[in-house]
Order: C-alpha cells, then structure tokens, then sequence
DNA sequence: TCTTAATACTACCTTTAAGTAGTATTTAAT
DNA sequence: ATTAAATACTACTTAAAGGTAGTATTAAGA
C-alpha cells in the first residue's frame, strides 16, 4: 500500500525543481540533495524529459527544468507516467473490478476513500507541493 | 497502490474457509475453485497456519479450517501478516513519517482517506466478508 | 580546437516477490 | 500392514522492480 520507490523519486525530483523557479538544475547535485542514486536519478529523469514533464538542456551548464508550469502538473499524472495508478474501479483487495452490483462487504467503505485519493492525486498540482516550509 | 498478491490470496482463500461453516477445505479443491496455483496455495496456507489463523489437519481425510471465529479475523489482521500494512503515520509519498508540523500540501488531504482505510480493515472481519452474495 | 561538464543510451547486475518441483510426513480407510 | 490422500518441508526457478557501469553525445568556455 504505498506508491513505488520510482514514482516517489519522480514527486521528489519534479517538486524540487518545481521549487526551484526556472534555474536550471543538474542531476549532480540533485542527487546529492534528494540522496537519490545518480544513475537511477538519471535514468528516471530521461523518463520524464520523454514524456515532457521535464526540458533538458545537454552539454556543459546544461540540466533540467520543467517543461511547464508547476500548476499545469499534477500529481496523478506522474502516477500514471509510472502506471501507479488508483482505478476509478479498482477493488481495495486487488481481485476484480468494483461493481456496485455484486460486491463484497469492503465495496461501500472502500468508495469514499478511494475517491478522496483519486480527487486529491487529481487536484494537487506541483505548484501546491511548492514551498521550503515542506520537507520534500 | 494495491495489495500484493499474496494478501489478496490469504484474504481470499480465508474468506472462503470462513464461508464454509467448519467443513475442512483440503488444497487441492481450494486451488480449483479459487484458481490459485496448487503449490503457491499450500505455501500460503502453511504460513496461515503457523500464524495461527488456520488450522490444518493432516493425512487423509485432512484439510483447512479456521483457527477461531470468523468474527474475529479482521482483514487488518492479515495484512499486516504478510506487510502490506498501512501505518498512522504513513506518508502518501511513502516518503516519511507524516508530521503535521513540517507537512506536505498533500498531508492534510491524505489524513482522512488514510484513517478511512484503517479503519475500514481494522473493523472488518472474515465473518463481514461472508455471504454468497458476494463474488470473492 | 580542445577540454570539461553536462545529459543520453545500452546493457548489465541485484534484490525481492511470485511461483514451481520434488520429497517427506501424517493419518484414515481398506 | 498397506495404500492413498492429505499437509509440510526444502530448495529451486522466474519475473519484475530497483539499481549500476560504461560509453556516447552535446555544448560552453578556455
Ligand atoms: S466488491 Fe469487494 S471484492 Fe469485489 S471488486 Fe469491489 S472491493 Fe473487490
Ligand atoms: S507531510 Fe507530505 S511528504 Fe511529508 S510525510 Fe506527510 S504526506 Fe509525506
């Protein structure tokens, strides 16, 4: 029951720069700020410059910033860039799709906070996870 | 975000003993019925045995029942068996510990729906899951 | 132009979860 | 006693996630 360690890299990469109001930052230093493994660093921030989360600028002064505004990426598309994805119908215990119609006792009280989640994922952009009061 | 397959199939496979009112289950018709490969199934079940949710009776004849009223195996119960627990202060980020002093925009989002699903598991037992009506 | 500091690419290694195989042990029925 | 049908044990294999290594490419700056 948590998010997987790549997609929690991801958050943590993207809101830093995020953070980081359009100065170019370079993996270096990223991964020695965020203690995320160099290579690992690299290899997930190739990920999200092909998905056009992030620009990159290569050569030396080069690094990464992001492709758009902080408020324009929300958190549910980095789950779904990294298939970490809550199903509108998902079953809490992972067996089927959730069907009001025939369902175990679990159904009623697994929609509120499934939804809870799915909305906060949905509405929660970069831009809200801003802010050095916030230990990310 | 979603169980792991062998909490979903202890959860299943327990949700059915506790369907069966006392009748020993043996392996072999669990793994038909539940389409659990045969060999993972009895993996799975020696370890609900040693953990004393199940009790086995060997040779011929034997076979699976619980090892106490339905009513009292909660579902939380199970997973934290096999580690699929949700933690008080689990971080939606699986980042940290959650500290509503230094916080994240998500942490007060992510509250609720955390103690929701805690609840939900912790007060739900084998005995709710019961009933034909349901499709586990 | 050469060096240096940056990202990108390809391929591999490691760890963990999932699943399988074979044998040993237990016990009721014959 | 023997057989057959069940669980238990030990060890292995496979698949996926997480992580690493080495080299190629790019571009600013001396
Ligand atoms: S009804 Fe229950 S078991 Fe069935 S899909 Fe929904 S949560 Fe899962
Ligand atoms: S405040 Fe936010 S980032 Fe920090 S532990 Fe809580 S949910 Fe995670």
């Amino acid at each position: 029951m948590e998010l997987n360690n790549t997609t929690q890299y991801a958050i943590r990469m993207l809101s830093y720069i995020a953070n980081s109001h359009g100065k170019l930052q370079n993996a270096k230093e990223l991964s020695q700020i965020l203690a995320i493994p160099y290579k690992f660093l690299t290899k997930i921030m190739t990920e999200l410059v092909k998905s056009e989360f992030i620009i990159s600028i290569r050569g030396r002064e080069g690094g990464y910033k992001l492709a758009k505004p902080a408020s324009q990426i929300m958190v549910l598309d980095i789950l779904n860039q990294f298939g970490d994805i809550v199903k509108e119908n998902q079953c809490i215990l992972g067996i089927g799709t959730c069907d009001s119609e025939n369902k175990c006792s679990l159904h009623d009280q697994w929609v509120t906070p499934k939804e809870m989640m799915i909305k906060m994922f949905a509405e929660t952009s970069l831009e809200n996870l801003e802010g050095d009061e916030f230990k990310i």
